[in-house]
Formats: structure tokens, C-alpha cells, sequence
DNA sequence: GACTATACGGAGACAGTCTCCGGTTTGTCA
DNA sequence: TGACAAACCGGAGACTGTCTCCGTATAGTC
């Protein structure tokens, strides 16, 4: 299930490879201390390496996010697999949410780097994202189908909700707790 | 409660004033067909001025959009004083979700712009909307009284809630039905 | 050890932000 | 009206970040 966000028809050579995790490590660190809007010169050179390199291997901020997201994203759809199958949907669903807002604040503006990926087609972030919107439909589905959740909520709807949310969480510097506060006003309502 | 952007001591010159009305003229044709992102010496080159005069009239981008919405604003809060006195307060408040989730779509990137400019002491964007979250606060506490609301939604929630509805409604380009039903989700609950 | 495909990385083009300051214009007062 | 000072203009350019080009270096192979 884990999704490559560069196609290596063959291995890389030795240097190469070392320059690649360099900076996959280095861009992951700068992107959790200040966002997913890093100066991408200056990851590469805390790495080590030119700008040329960089945008060699990663064309553009994307490509890179998507890179340093590839190991947390490949756990999290992991676990995803065993929510799918509880035999409490509801429950199941409203944890899958929670744990996939988190998962959206990763980095600072992650949210926001998302949401444009999902606009333009050649993405690798999108790519790497669609899982989590196909797992999203699937929970949803199920809570559904167990009268957990109402019938007429799209996966799409509950996707962007669920993005929003993160997104105002990262604007505002809200801890886990604000996010599942805000999160259960979501899932009960407002009324 | 039309609040000013600028504190002007005296009265503005004649040529600046032809300047600064140009400015904020182009800056909102601007914002609307490209966002508030837009090339601020761009606008300034549309409005037949030198960057030096746009940044002394608006020292920042924030500024500029306060200043750009400054009328829109105040119709805004004209009309909220009319749902204040609504015999109605769970439909009154409802009815302000939806014009505030609007009005910050008026340009597109607005929501971003406003959520950092809650997070900036001194900008004057954030001093033109928090009367905006002053009338949240109100119109909530008044449906609150009326058990039209739970009680235990707080009003910062609440607007974060809105703000990021209007940020997701923005970065998938949905229509007002869309943002809508939307809204219908977080009010009444994915249960 | 030599050769070639692969990769490196710095110089620099380009775009956007924002400032400084020499020159211009407006409003005022005689 | 003419002259003067305060207010204002706007272009040149410093600075930062993005991204590319291409001469140079190196890994892997024979």
C-alpha cells in the first residue's frame, strides 16, 4: 500500500543516494520546526548539497513533501486497516478522523500544501494524499451502513471537513485536546 | 462601527488621496480575480503609481486588504445589527454563519490572510475583523439563551469552525449550495 | 587503469518584497 | 500672483527565495 512518490526504474547510484536521504531527513526536520514553506535552498544546504541537486531529485516543494511524509503515511494507512476492521464503525470512523487530522498537521501548513496538491493533477502529494481519502470513504461507508453515521454525508464533504479542521488547528497552534474538542463539536453538531 | 484602517490626523493631500483611492480601487479588482496573493507592485504599476507610494500609503499586505474590504465590512456589520434584533436567534445565527463564511470568500487566499492576521498583535486586517467575531460571540450567546445551541460550543470555536469552512469552501472552488450543506454538516452533526 | 554514464553544485536569471532619497507637487501665505 | 515649506512621488536597487544551466567530478564497469 505504500506509494512511491519517484519511479527508479534503477537503483540509484551510491552518492545519489546519499545525497537523496540527506535531504528527505534534513527537509523533514526544517519542515516540522518551520513549515511546509522552507526555504528549499536553504534544506539543501543544511544537507549538504546544491540547489541543483535538490531540485534534481525533487522538482519542485511537492515532491519533497511527499518524500518526507512517505514513512508517517505508510503507518498510518497501516492502521487504518485495522479500523476498518472493528466492529464498532462508528467508533472506528470518528478515531480514523481524529488520527487523520493529526496526521495533517504533521508539518506547519501541511494542510494548505494538501489541498493545493489535490488541484493539480500531477501532484506526488496528491498521489500519496488519495489513499487517505479512499480509507476516509471506506470508514465512512461502513459507519454508514451500521446507522452510526447520517446516510447523506459524502466522503468528499467529510475529507474537506476533516482538512479544515486541521488546517484551523495549525493557524490557531491548537494542542490535540482543542482538536478533539473541535472535532466532537463536528461529529454531534452544533444544535 | 465602520472601523478605519488608517488613523489620518489630517487630511489627506490631494494627489495622495487620488493615489490611495486608485490603490485600494485596483487592489480589490486584484484580490478578486487572483487572490491576496497578488504582486503588490503589480498593483501598484495597474494603478499608475510607484511601488515607494503604495507601501507608504500600506506598509504591509495587510493593509491593503483591510482596506480593500473596509466597505464590504461595514455592510456586513449593518446587516448583523438587523439578525441581533431577529425574534429567532438559532435561525438568525445560523443565517450570520453563512454571510461570514461568505464574506471571507470574497477574495480568494482570505482565510489564510485573516488567520495569520489573528495570530499578528498590530495588524490592521485583524483589527477589522474582530468586530466580526464580537457579533459570532453575540449572536451565538443569544441562540445559546434560546436553547437553539448547545451551550457548551465556545464562540472562538466557533468562528475558527467558519473560518475554516470558508478556507476549504475556497480551496475547492465550491459554489454557495456547496458551502451550504456544508454548513448544514456542522450544524446538525454527522450523526 | 581507463572510460562512460551518472551525478554534483555553484553561478546566475528571474520574480517578488520593500526602502531610500533626489526630485516634484500641493496648499498656503504674503 | 509668486514663492516657500511640507507633503508626496516613484524609480533605482538591495535583498530573498525559486529554479536552471552546464562545466566539473565521481561511481561503477570492463
Amino acid at each position: 500500500m505504500g506509494t512511491t512518490t519517484t519511479a527508479p526504474t534503477r537503483p540509484l547510484r551510491a552518492d545519489a543516494k546519499r545525497n537523496y536521504d540527506a535531504i528527505v531527513r534534513v527537509a523533514s526536520e526544517a519542515f516540522s520546526a518551520n513549515g511546509t514553506q522552507t526555504s528549499l535552498d536553504d534544506i539543501a544546504c543544511k544537507a549538504g548539497v546544491g540547489p541543483g541537486t535538490l531540485y534534481r531529485h525533487f522538482p519542485n516543494r511537492d515532491c519533497l513533501i511527499a518524500a518526507a511524509l512517505h514513512d508517517s503515511l505508510g503507518e498510518l494507512e497501516r492502521a487504518s486497516e485495522h479500523l476498518a476492521a472493528s466492529d464498532d464503525p462508528g467508533a472506528a470512523l470518528e478515531t480514523w478522523l481524529f488520527q487523520l487530522a493529526t496526521h495533517l498537521r504533521t508539518y506547519g501548513g501541511l494542510p494548505d500544501s494538501v489541498a493545493q496538491a489535490f488541484r493539480t493533477e500531477s501532484s506526488p502529494l496528491r498521489t500519496s494524499c488519495v489513499p487517505l481519502r479512499t480509507i476516509t470513504a471506506t470508514l465512512l461507508e461502513r459507519a454508514q451502513q451500521a446507522g452510526a453515521v447520517r446516510a447523506d454525508a459524502s466522503a468528499g464533504d467529510v475529507f474537506a471537513l476533516i482538512s479544515s479542521l486541521a488546517w484551523a488547528a495549525d493557524q490557531r497552534g491548537d494542542s490535540d485536546d482543542d482538536l478533539r474538542r473541535m472535532l466532537a463539536l463536528i461529529t454531534t453538531g452544533l444544535r
